[in-house]
DNA sequence: GCGCACTCCTTAACCGGTTCAGAAATCTCC
DNA sequence: GGAGATTTCTGAACCGGTTAAGGAGTGCGC
C-alpha cells in the first residue's frame, strides 16, 4: 500500500480555474448572496470539472459548524450485538445524517462518566456538532456536562429523567399499562414483568408504571417483578425462577423488556414442559424481527425503533439550529398480538 | 439551550503559559526531539493545569494523521438490526481504536459503489486516516478505488475475494469442510445448507467448500443448496421449502450461515411438527448470544466475533503506519455441539 | 581564542477553508 | 453629469495546529 501522492485539489484550484478569488468560491459554495448568477454557475462550473468539495476538516476549522453528530452507547459488548435495538436505532439516525451530509461518530462507553467526558473531549475538539444521549439513569452527569458546555444535545427517554435536555421518548408508561390491561382483558390474574437494568430511568418508570396498573385492575392480580441486565440469559434465569413455582404461585403471563429476553423465555418454557401460550402468555418489547422468528410467534408491544431513530436525528438538527428546549413524544408502542399471549388455560 | 460562549484555550494559550512559543508545544505533544526534558514538562504541566488537548481538526488540517476510521456496511436497514455480528464485530473495532484515541465513522450505504463514493469523498475531505472493508462481491469497485486513491484500507475477506488488499479473514471453507464431516459422522447422508446472499464472495465459498465436502464423502450424501439474503424471513422460507418433501427426499441436518436463519429454521421445524434433533438436525454460524437461547440451544459453528473486529482494527493500523500488503487468517471457526445436532433418528 | 558541533528553542510559512472590510463597477435619481 | 446607493468581487486576517529553517547559547578540541 504504497500511499500514491494524490494531488489534492483545493479551493485555490477551483477559484483559479473559474477566474475568482477563494473568497468567491466560498461564497458560492455556502449558498451567502454577494455573487452574480453568472459568475455562481461558473464557480460550479469549475468545482465540477475538478470534481472538487469542500474539506469539512477546514470548514470545521474556519468555525463554521461540524458535519458530525456522536452517539455514545454503553453497554458491555456482548449485549449490544445481541440488541436489535440499537442497530436499527442507528440506521434510522443514520437515514436523516445521510440527507444532511452528516457523519455519525460512534463510540462504546462503559459509563456514563466515561460518557460524559468524551462529550467534552469531542465538543471542545470540535469533533461533533452535537450528540445524542441515551440510556439515562438517576443523578445522570450528562445533561449538566451538556449544559455547561453548551454542547447541542438531544436526550433519548422521559423528559423527567432528562433533565431538562429537548427529548424525545415513548411513552412507556402508558405502553405498560396496555400491556398489563390486555393480559388483564385475556383473564390473566398473575402478572410477572421481566425488567431491564434497574438502574435505567426508564426501567423504573416502566416498574412504576406496571405497578399501579395491576394494582388498578379489578378483580385484584398479583403481580411479580424481576430486574435483569437486559441479556438473553438473565431473561431465562429469570422466567426460570418465576415457573419453577406450583400452579397457583406461578404467573400465567410475563412481560419482557426486549425481545431477546423474551425469546429466552420461551426456549425456558419449552425446557420446562410448559405448553406457551396454554399454560404461560408471552409478551416482547421491542418487536423486532426476531419475535416472528420464534414458535409460537412472540406477542410484543412494537414500535417503529428505525423511525424512532430518525425522529431522534431530526429533532437533534432542531436543537443545533437553536431551537430551545422541548420534548417530543413519539408514538406510544403498540400491542401486537401474535402466538404467545392467549387466555390462561390452568 | 443558548450556547454558551465555551472560551476556547487553545494552544496558545498553553504557550504563553508555560512561556514558550507555540512550536515547541507542538514538538512536546508529538513527542518529538529538541526539547530539554525541564521544558517539556513545564508545557505538559501548562495544558494540565489549562485543560487542554491538541485540536484533531486542526491537526489533520495541518497534515499529520487523521484519527477516525471509517467504516460502510451495506445491508437493508432491517436485516442490520436483526444481525448480532455487525454489533458485535464494531465494539471489538472499538475496543482497538479507543487505546489509540480514535473514533470510528459509520454509514450504512445500499451498495458498493455508493461506498467507493463514500470512501472517496471521505479520504479526499481528509476525513477518515483509513478504513475497513466488509462484504465482498465479485467485481468489487472497492480494491480499485483504495488502490487507486491510496487510502490505507484492510479487507475482511479472503484474499482471493479482495483484489489484493490487505485482508483479515475466517477460513471458512475449512469450517464448512469440517460441519459437513460432523454431520455426517453423526449419520447424516441428506445433508441441506441455507446459505446467505449469493452475490456475497464468502457465501461463493461456502457454497463450493460445502459441495466439494459432500461430494467427497465416503458413502455418498446427498446435498441441497438454498441462498438467501440473510433475514430471519428468508431462512424460514428455505427451511419449509426443503421440509416439506417426504422423508426419503428431505434432508436430516440442515447448516445455516448464520445464527438468525438458525433460529428461524427452528421454529419452522417446530411448526412442522418436526422434532430438533431428531428428525433434523440444525447447524448454525456465527454463535451469537441467541444459539444459548432457543430450545434446543443452537450447535453452531462458533468464532469470536469481537476479537475479529479487534484484529482488524490493529491490521488496520499497521496499514496505516504503512506495513505492505499481508493477509491475517484469525482461526478458524470451531465447532460447538450443543442440542440441535444429533444422529439422525428416521 | 576560534571554529565547530550540538542542544534547545523560535520564527514564519502552511494546511484549506470562512469572513469581513472595503474597492471597483454599475445603477439610480434628480 | 455627479452624488449616493447597490451590487459584485477581492484581499487579508484568521481558525489551531505542524514543520522546516534558522538562531542563540553551550561545550569541546586544538
Amino acid at each position: 500500500m504504497t500511499a500514491t501522492p494524490t494531488p489534492r485539489v483545493t479551493i485555490k484550484d477551483v477559484a483559479a480555474r473559474a477566474g475568482v478569488s477563494k473568497g468567491a468560491v466560498s461564497l458560492a459554495f455556502n449558498r451567502k448572496p454577494g455573487l452574480s448568477e453568472a459568475t455562481r454557475e461558473r464557480i460550479f462550473r469549475a468545482a465540477r470539472e475538478l470534481g472538487w468539495a469542500p474539506s469539512p476538516t477546514a470548514r470545521t476549522l474556519a468555525g463554521s459548524r461540524v458535519d458530525v453528530v456522536g452517539l455514545a452507547v454503553c453497554r458491555p459488548a456482548r449485549l449490544l450485538g445481541l440488541e436489535p435495538f440499537y442497530m436499527e436505532f442507528v440506521s434510522g439516525v443514520e437515514s436523516v445524517l445521510v440527507e444532511r451530509s452528516c457523519s455519525l461518530l460512534l463510540r462504546l462507553v462503559r459509563g456514563q462518566d466515561e460518557e460524559a467526558g468524551l462529550l467534552e473531549s469531542w465538543w471542545r475538539g470540535r469533533q461533533i456538532g452535537g450528540s445524542i444521549l441515551v440510556d439515562f439513569r438517576a443523578d445522570d452527569p450528562r445533561p449538566a456536562v451538556a449544559r455547561r458546555l453548551g454542547l447541542p444535545v438531544v436526550a433519548v427517554g422521559h423528559p423527567s429523567l432528562t433533565g431538562g435536555l429537548t427529548s424525545v421518548w415513548t411513552d412507556d408508561a402508558t405502553a405498560v399499562t396496555e400491556a398489563v390491561r390486555y393480559l388483564a382483558a385475556l383473564g390473566h390474574r398473575r402478572i410477572a414483568r421481566v425488567g431491564g437494568a434497574a438502574a435505567l430511568g426508564h426501567t423504573a418508570i416502566r416498574t412504576a408504571a406496571f405497578d399501579g396498573a395491576v394494582r388498578a385492575l379489578e378483580p385484584p392480580a398479583r403481580a411479580w417483578q424481576v430486574a435483569t441486565d437486559f441479556s438473553g440469559d438473565a431473561g431465562a434465569r429469570a422466567t426460570r425462577s418465576l415457573l419453577t413455582a406450583a400452579p397457583p404461585e406461578r404467573p400465567t403471563a410475563i412481560v419482557y423488556d426486549n425481545d431477546i429476553m423474551a425469546v429466552a423465555g420461551l426456549s425456558v418454557a419449552a425446557e420446562m414442559g410448559l405448553r406457551v401460550p396454554d399454560d404461560v402468555s408471552l409478551l416482547a418489547w421491542d418487536d423486532s424481527q426476531l419475535c416472528r422468528l420464534t414458535h409460537p410467534t412472540l406477542s410484543a408491544m412494537s414500535h417503529d425503533v428505525h423511525g424512532f431513530g430518525a425522529d431522534v436525528a431530526r429533532t437533534l438538527f432542531e436543537v443545533i439550529t437553536g431551537e430551545g428546549p422541548g420534548s417530543h413524544p413519539v408514538p406510544t408502542p403498540v400491542l401486537t398480538p401474535r402466538g404467545s399471549t392467549a387466555p390462561p388455560k390452568v
